[in-house]
DNA sequence: ACTTATTTTACTGTTTTCGGTAAAATTGCT
DNA sequence: AGCAATTTTACCGAAAACAGTAAAATAAGT
């Protein structure tokens, strides 16, 4: 279940990564090198079938000039810092 | 250089994560098992001292109930999707 | 069809994240 | 000061991300 998802997040990321390379005019190989990653490593990130760091991830986004969080974010992501203060929702009866 | 310059955005990271805990009341050992990561572990993003996956970041960006993005943008971050169509600024002569 | 460019995949070796544990260091409280 | 809670750090072993290379698969062009 959570493996699932993990795989689908990954894939997302890896979506945006090559529709972004494309929009730039990039082939793998080139954007590999501008963001020394190998491509081999960056063609099974952009399919979501590898892991990678955030360092990476960074790197990844300077070199296609986006910031890191439109790769890991849905396009509509809008929420940010409610109203601080309402500390709430947490249940940690189940642990310890 | 470029090892200095991951080494403080690590840290930023971290000390976003830690910031917003700290406003959810959570201790290190309570986000971690609500993220599934070790609290030795999760010290180490904290400080910026370990890289992490971004599935990893996935799970500590649910369990602090904010978007991935959130973690690795600064906070002003607003640009997005240019107009489309102005391929240009990469220089790719130095490689191939 | 052939040829070329691009991408995918498999493999090996190195580095690094991660869980788990436990011990030091730090912080907070009385 | 002491004592408890929290955090940091150091170790170990396992799993996975990397680089590098090369071969297979796919796409694109002639």
């Amino acid at each position: 279940m959570t493996q699932d998802r993990e795989q689908s997040q990954l894939a997302e990321v890896g979506g945006r990564i090559r529709k972004l390379r494309d929009a730039r005019g990039l082939n793998l190989h080139e954007l590999a090198r501008l963001c020394g990653i190998s491509a081999s490593a960056l063609s099974l990130i952009e399919t979501g079938k590898r892991d990678l760091r955030v360092t990476s991830l960074y790197r990844i986004a300077v070199a296609l000039r986006v910031a890191a969080g439109e790769l890991v974010d849905a396009p509509d992501q809008s929420d940010s810092g409610g109203s601080p203060g309402e500390s709430s929702g947490y249940d940690l009866r189940a642990y310890k």
